[in-house]
DNA sequence: TTCATTGCAAAAGCTTTGCATGTGT
DNA sequence: ACACATGCAAAGCTTTTGCAATGAA
């Protein structure tokens, strides 16, 4: 995803290129792993940014849209985000004793899950596998 | 899940089991497919229960923490339940078209997954698995 | 100039909580 | 009687929105 795709649907739309969405663009770009619109909002305005926490929730549905990112579980009560990429899918476990995150990936489950979609005469468009349970360090 | 083993763990934890409390119980226990705090509560209301939306969130943490139900995917934007079985357990397929929830089974898919857990040496506890896409009927 | 965008503060929607009252044990 | 449970309304949090001002095209 380039800076350039991004203007591109901005325009498409006949919405407008402006700093601020540029920056909150660029953020979640440099972005790694799950965050939520706060946190995202915090490291802007932490880095000079003069965004208000209303561009950043108006933002986040182009991002969406666009495919950048995309929602994954909730772990507590807000919305997480994270930035999609199609070379670098993968799913999660999740430790519920200290709250960490393992991404792995497995092409067998992949595949398997597209046969599953097949079977329904589902078209399968994204998917998101979370595992919740207890992680090495905390047992 | 009978409504003795409910009542025992209500006691074991120096609770008290109540008249209200057994009602929101028997709903879930009644309850087919997801459920939201306040359907739960409208439910109750329209059989002539006099529980307040409070008692109702206030049970919901009892009913997870016995395993009777578990969150689900948020497909909008509050919580969503659904009630636990061992011997039904399954995974969702979500149409975004017309939001309709396909419930499937894999074995495969739950042999797969216990692997890559024993890989990670990753203690499972429980999964969610959510495919998102087309249904054949939108298509 | 025109119309999208922004910030602010207010509103909205779901969930939690303080407190007085009610109720199991 | 003693706690826990309940209802109510208020508070808390995240997210959305109305409106006037600002800015891109």
């Amino acid at each position: 995803m380039e800076k350039e795709n991004f203007q591109d649907f901005i325009l498409s739309k006949g919405l407008r290129t402006t700093k601020k969405r540029n920056e909150i663009f660029d953020e979640v770009l440099k972005t790694e792993g799950h965050f939520d619109p706060d946190e995202l909002y915090m490291r802007l305005k932490q880095k000079g940014s003069k965004v208000s926490r209303a561009s950043v929730y108006r933002t986040i549905p182009l991002l969406v849209e666009i495919g950048l990112i995309e929602e994954v579980e909730r772990v507590d009560k807000h919305a997480h985000y994270e930035r999609v990429s199609v070379e670098s899918h993968h799913d999660h476990m999740i430790c519920m004793k200290c709250g960490r995150v393992i991404e792995f990936y497995s092409p067998t489950l992949e595949m398997l899950q597209d046969e599953l979609c097949l079977r329904e005469n589902f078209t399968k468009v994204r998917h998101s596998l979370e595992i919740y349970g207890v992680c090495n360090k905390c047992k």
